[in-house]
RNA sequence: GGAGAGGUGGCUGAGCGGUUGAAAGCGCCUGCCUCGAAAGCAGGUGACGGGGUUCCCUCGUUCGUGGGUUCAAAUCCCACCCUCUCCGCCA
């Protein structure tokens, strides 16, 4: 969340920044208005409280000098339930306040172009030459279906539409991915490896900003109020909620595979075919909580180590540049590695890498402390490293062979136990 | 799921209705001492939110969370959450 001082010491500022992310200036004005309501009734209420304190003082000191406070005592009765009545409307705007301060997006950083949606949205760098096919290349789904590894008939059949199943070397290659990819983050960049629980509780996706706005997109348990997480980013971040971190221990960087899970809502008819877009998908995600001075830098990191997985498949990519309208909620800044599907003619998003600065911090929390003993919040990012389902699409679609087979890039060898799937 | 124990400041841990934001110890900071350090001695040391004449003063809140009782709650009552031990169930 932004801080109530910076609402409050520059309002257009903030009117403009999320005016650029295509949301209206009205959360501004009424957060202004009731933070000044609230600091009324503060002050109103402090000063009773002061009243009480004092007289308590005194009637202890009469009941200590056993001389008779019944007086007192009287003059007291019903400060009590002033006070009660104006904490009550304390709470009720409080609590209003700190809704739609949960609600306000994350001003872009200045250098973000301004842009509407994900066509203002500029490539900032190619890397990587596109195969030339002597034959049309297939799309990854007819590869999965003719080699019996992608099973979406199944995933229906079990669970639903956007569910699939993976049969043997398809299961396979998903599961040397993500070792693989979480062997090159921790062996070869300096992540600590995290396996958190899939479920988290309403606290977590509250500090990572995926609630209170975004409740549709996320399942959630009934019966015990918990939610299966959409990224590993919601319980990786959420390790370090409500912490205080001594500066020396950062940069923190952490790496996980986790499953994650997402509704999709609205995006009903895109992308229905293969494993572009489904419910429930596997993802390999690095989280780094820094000093908020070098945030910028790290995310710069954090793109190579995202794009290295690509290189080291020698899978060609180019990198996006989010505008202001195609940010998000949380971010200050986004760049989404895309990579190229031969089979579908186009480039696809395969990860997403961001600089929240302290949106999440705030939300949830997280803060270090300085050499000299002064308290700050961290800034947080984090990027896929990579969504593994795409990826192992975008093996099919760049390796795939005339004859229907796909051969295994160099890298997952080991991992696969064989060069080629048949 | 059942029974029991417990959740207090950076940590350990007292307090169990009335100058308790909270003893004591540890840690940390400053000063004295020292060539320097340790030891010793003295002092200081939480967070959050208001207000102000804004390198400081002041008020309020804060002892797992939320309610309740009371002039007054860390302290009494209720509910919930979490941790530990034992039992049960179980991949």
């Amino acid at each position: 969340m932004l801080s109530i001082e910076l609402i409050r010491q520059q309002p257009d500022f903030v009117k403009a920044g999320i005016a650029s992310k295509n949301e209206g200036p009205e959360i501004v004005d009424e957060i202004l208005l009731l933070d000044r309501q609230r600091r009324e009734l503060l002050q109103e209420a402090d000063a009773l409280k002061h009243h009480r304190n004092e007289a308590s003082e005194r009637i202890a000191a009469l009941k200590r000098d056993h001389q008779d406070a019944t007086d007192a005592i009287a003059a007291m009765k019903d400060v009590g339930s002033q006070i009660g009545h104006l904490d009550e409307l304390t709470k009720t705007v409080d609590g209003r306040l700190h809704d739609l301060l949960l609600r306000i997006p994350n001003l872009p950083h200045a250098s973000v172009p301004v842009g509407r949606n994900e066509n203002d949205n500029d490539v900032v760098f190619t890397w990587g030459d596109k195969r030339t096919f002597s034959f049309v290349p297939r799309p990854h789904w007819e590869l999965g279906e003719s080699l019996g590894i992608i099973d979406s008939a199944a995933g229906a059949k079990i669970t639903g539409s956007r569910f699939y199943v993976l049969r043997g070397l398809g299961a396979k290659l998903e599961r040397s991915l993500i070792s693989w990819m979480l062997d090159v983050h921790v062996q070869e960049e300096g992540y600590t490896e995290i396996l958190p629980p899939y479920l988290v509780n309403r606290d977590s996706m509250t500090g990572t900003g995926q609630l209170p706005k975004f409740a549709e997109d996320s399942y959630h348990t009934d019966t015990d109020d918990l939610f299966l997480d959409p990224t590993a980013e919601v319980p990786v971040t959420n390790l370090l909620r409500d912490e205080i971190i001594q500066e020396g221990r950062l940069p923190i960087k952490y790496v996980a595979y986790t499953a994650c899970f997402r509704k999709e809502a609205g995006a009903a008819g895109k992308d229905t075919r293969g494993i572009i877009r489904v419910h429930q998908f596997n993802k390999v995600e690095m989280v780094k909580v820094v000093r908020p001075e070098e945030s910028y830098h790290e995310l710069d990191l954090l793109l190579d180590n995202a794009e290295g997985i690509l290189r080291r498949l020698d899978l060609p990519y180019h990198r996006s540049r989010m505008c202001t309208g195609d940010l998000g909620f949380a971010a200050a800044m986004k760049y989404d590695p895309e990579v190229w599907m031969p089979g579908q003619d186009r480039y696809v998003e395969i990860s997403s890498c961001s600089n929240f600065e302290d949106f999440q911090a705030r939300r949830a929390n997280i803060r270090y402390r300085t050499a000299d003993g002064k308290l700050s919040f961290v800034h947080t990012l984090n990027g896929s490293g990579l969504a593994v389902g795409r990826t192992m699409a975008a093996i099919l679609e760049n390796y795939q062979e005339e004859d229907g087979t796909v051969r295994i890039p160099d890298v997952l060898v080991p991992y696969m136990g064989t060069d080629t799937i048949r």
